[in-house]
DNA sequence: GTAAGCAGTGTAATCGATTACAGTCTATCG
DNA sequence: CGATAGACTGTAATCGATTACACTGCTTAC
């Protein structure tokens, strides 16, 4: 292994002046300087990275944890975050957690090993085990997309989800949809609960009842949207129109309903959440809400980094601004009050 | 910082009886150990990773290197290589490329600063820069689907692609197509010539000729596959069937497809490869070949482990088995030799 | 001509661990 | 009872850097 010593050595100098060389060229000699590069070079020295963070006590590394790796509105997320930390100098650890508490617990832990300056969030959970909890408040934390569960104080990034929901049901409902059914994912989120309120808030402004029955579906996957189509179908007061939490479960609404012979949308409308790439390829293209995802990642990461530095935040919350896009998955409700079977 | 030094003070033993009783627990007392343990609890003491990485050496992380981190088929394969880090204890560094060299080379870079101890590329470069060729030929390194170029002696996981591309043809040959058109991504790369390789071999081995301004598109996206298909058409000869060399551009492909009016597959068939996750649920569903990613992240981990702790591999190419998902988005060639016009 | 200041470099302490080596204590054996 | 082995533990060197402090030599000012 090549060393600093070495390339002192090879360079005629001491270790202390081959460490300024690299990290604070303009202090020496432009002589030296040469002399030092040149050993460098010659000994293809690269500087030992653990070692300065050792001594720096900084890692410069950030860990990231991700319920699911798969998801692509969670890659456009990480996308954004990647970039922004290697251009602060950051590198991402990546954290597939599987949802699971251990999983996140053991990547939370690096953190408070050193392993890594600061965390990012992409779920909604609090990842630290209780025994960290207390050493965990002082870790720089931040959370994309979701909340932290608790009354934590850490800053988040997210979307204005209620009136995103509000936004879809408003859109819906001014098509003249009475009857909805909605597929949800992790019941548990805060997000789950914010679009279902926004969604909720608008129907019963418009006294339109949303039952409990009609809402199914617990997870963010195509299956889900398969199982959701063919559970609110076998209700008695069959949906006109389907709100989708994710773009994922309307992908698997969409075509269950169209393999059962449905029409979309004139038979039943249908929107999604997330704006994904496919969303807009699909046969209809997708109604739904575009998040800006890379974005997000981007200001987390700046986030993360003010918190590491402790340099104080304007704002502990960041809001970012969603767009509906009507594409041709939702329309006009049907007519008729009988479209029992087709 | 609660360091070692504090922990040993609490629990009035040496520094050296802490370390010894977190990593080799049997060889102190029960009482000294639970003494340590007592203190390490009380002062919420996690070693230092940096410094335990400085002095063995191992930093005990792999750096993935990823072209675009939205492919989910990427993402496939990183979600294999990240489980199977995990359960060997390593963690893994991200590293979005974007194909870009320079990134290439600081990801590249990590390994030599001792940042991570082995390299997965799933690109087809060569990811060290010029000067760093040299040390470069040491570093455990593998690459999953692609193979890296040049007469490099690194070991890789890949499909066999020229069969997979026989495969398709015969599939779609079988079904009496006659007329081609092939939309392609990265040229450059293995995959690609492979690919090509085993679709040619089988059409002129029936005596079918594929036309070099039959194959169209140079990236591997969904807009690709849209202009792809556009300029299919626009040749005089129109094709009956069209091979993506991946499932974005066969997206994109039966997205313009449709928009122009042609029924797939009866007007023309279309078939992709990779099957990621959307593929089964498109309208109609892509015919595809299906590979391993998964499973093929998990073997470049063990690979590159082995490499890591300098254990003999028994072979440094892994082929993984592929299978032809034949589903509806392929079907009979039109009787008819002219469909000029819809 | 001497003192002060400054630029450039070297010496050695330090970061937070691990571990070779040495030392202490107890148990066992002749 | 003394020697010896074995089980624990402590001291201090070490990993590969960074950096406070000290030193040297030169310039400038009085």
């Amino acid at each position: 292994m090549t060393n600093i010593k070495k390339v002192s050595e090879l360079a005629g100098v001491s270790t202390a002046t081959v460490s300024r060389t690299l990290k604070m060229p303009d202090v020496v000699t432009e002589q030296t300087r040469e002399k030092v590069m040149k050993a460098v070079k010659a000994a293809g020295y690269r500087p030992n990275w653990m070692a300065t963070s050792v001594k720096t006590g900084k890692s410069n590394s950030l860990v990231v944890l991700v319920p699911n790796l798969v998801n692509p509105f969670f890659m456009r997320i990480i996308e954004g975050i990647e970039q922004a930390a290697q251009e602060h100098g950051y590198s991402v650890l990546l954290g597939d957690t599987q949802g699971k508490a251990s999983r996140e617990n053991d990547y939370a832990g690096m953190v408070l090993s050193n392993r890594a300056d600061g965390l990012i969030q992409l779920d909604h959970s609090f990842p630290f085990s209780e025994q960290d909890a207390e050493l965990a408040e002082s870790v720089p934390m931040v959370s994309v997309c979701e909340r932290i569960e608790g009354n934590r104080k850490f800053p988040y990034v997210e979307l204005d989800n209620y009136a995103a929901g509000r936004a879809l049901a408003h859109h819906l409902v001014s098509y003249g949809h009475t009857k909805f059914g909605v597929i949800a994912g992790q019941r548990t989120s805060q997000i789950h609960r914010d679009r279902l309120a926004g969604i909720n808030g608008v129907l019963s402004e418009e006294g339109i009842p949303l039952l409990e029955q009609n809402i199914v579906g617990q997870s963010y996957a195509i299956e889900t949207g398969i199982e959701g189509v063919r559970e609110l179908l076998s209700n008695e007061t069959k949906p006109t129109a389907i709100f989708c939490l994710n773009d994922d479960i309307a992908i698997g609404a969409m075509h269950e309903l169209k393999r059962q012979g449905f029409s979309i949308p004139d038979d039943i409308s249908v929107t999604g959440f997330d704006n994904v790439k496919v969303s807009g390829y699909l046969d209809p293209p997708l109604t739904t809400v575009d998040q800006p995802a890379y974005e997000m990642g981007r200001r987390a990461v700046e986030i993360l980094i003010k918190k590491i530095r402790q340099e104080p935040l304007r704002r502990s919350r960041e809001i970012m601004p969603f767009q509906l896009l009507e594409r041709q998955s939702s329309g006009p409700a049907r007519n008729s009050a009988d479209e029992s079977d087709i």
